[in-house]
DNA sequence: TCAAAAGTGTTCTTATTACACCCATGG
DNA sequence: CCATGGGTGTAATAAGAACACTTTTGA
């Protein structure tokens, strides 16, 4: 193979860690691969880049594919270029993560036929590929930007509860259940940024006191920003 | 399609944002392009990745062509592959930044070559391909950096006064000199951190009282982090 | 009436801000 | 002796941490 042939022998991915939170632990969606290399591995969703094809429309292409859903929020993480991370070549990976709330997620064709299924953080096994690296950084990524930006909204419903927001919040953190936050300092701080509102609405069906629901005003948020606000948690 | 297309499908290279800092303005080092495309425009240092090489290592690599050093500050920000961003073919470039001291910083055979400029940060023109943006991230990134880790001080000399630590937080932090932060609120804070270790030896050659020199001391900053500590101005 | 989670304020401690004068040196 | 930047402390304010009981609902 001549030089510059060597050169383009080379192919670039995209691969997506699908955050989740169902009330529990925080997840993230794998597939079962169903071919080689690792096949019937666990990995990350994820894809070769299309010619002409931008690296954010692959990755919000990769989560379509699987989950049917369109204008999440999605973040690129880093690239993941060692030499001999896929056994078959050289390939680097562009990773990115989304952020989506379960009760939006119905499986898809491409779900059914690639088996995916969600997988608590604390209870993923053995990747394939560079899989697990990938995933942690991510996470870690994630954690940083929930304190930092109002991403934690993007995993839960619309509408939601303080208690929700903090067990969230503590999920993501990886902090004791009702331990790691004050429930009056938490609330007191998340309400005195003036960006959630709360709705008419209570929350239904449960077998105690129902809690105020509450939504994120973007809007609101967006203004503050500009006057120089910034978000902290 | 033409010849050169017809090989050039898809590459990846490294892009490489070289800050350093004098004691004035922050400064980048940026090449003058010798070749099509964008001829004789001011660009990042950057190259194609070769086949067999890690993209950090590629990283350093084109550093050290350039300036002659190794084992710098560098630091993965992002990828850019927008399908036009090269006028000649496919290629997405990883993005890195790395901080020297410009005294350690020689012109190598290739500096001359390419003919390497440091440029303020203020004052960089329109650059090749999507280098402003590139530049821009970066930017963004280190300002982002320098307030949550102790990187700054791979920008000074071993040895600096505490005036020339804070010029270096206004320089990089765009915030007007001597304005910005307050001396004794600056000192304090970074004094109290323990990171710091006093110099027998003082400022030489000022047409004023001397300063104390000051050494950033890592054992000391490493095991602080160990015990918990984040690094926060 | 019980269980289960919702909701709510105050005190203490710590960090941040604002601010002005004397000191040591070279020219 | 003058110009230049070096070096220092205190008081006021704001933010964060710690902490326990009453309320509302469904079963």
């Amino acid at each position: 193979m001549s030089e510059v042939e060597s050169f383009f022998k080379s192919a670039f991915s995209v691969d997506n860690v699908i955050f989740g939170f169902d009330g529990g632990d925080l997840k993230v969606l794998l597939i079962q691969r169903g071919a080689a290399p690792f096949r019937g591995k666990w990995a990350l969703p994820g894809d070769l880049v299309y010619p002409n094809e931008d690296l954010d429309t692959a990755a919000e292409r990769v989560l379509e594919q699987l989950t049917g859903l369109r204008g999440v929020y999605l973040e690129q993480v880093r690239t993941f270029g060692a030499v001999d991370r896929h056994p078959l070549g050289r390939v680097i990976t562009i990773a990115y993560f989304s952020l989506i709330k379960v009760s939006d997620f119905a499986l898809t064709p491409a779900s059914f036929a690639q088996s995916a299924h969600w997988h608590s953080i604390s209870d993923v096994g053995e990747l394939a590929f560079d899989h697990n690296e990938i995933l942690d950084i991510c996470l870690q990524r994630l954690q940083r930007k929930v304190r930092n930006a109002p991403v934690g909204f993007e995993l839960l419903p619309q509408k939601f509860t303080l208690t929700e927001l903090q067990q969230l919040y503590e999920s993501v953190l990886n902090l004791p259940k009702n331990k790691g936050l004050d429930k009056r300092n938490f609330r007191k701080k998340i309400l005195s940024m003036n960006v959630l509102v709360e709705c008419e609405e209570m929350q239904e069906g449960v077998a105690h006191r129902p809690a105020k629901l509450y939504q994120f005003d973007r809007e609101r948020y967006d203004q503050f920003v500009a006057e120089g606000f910034s978000f902290d948690i």
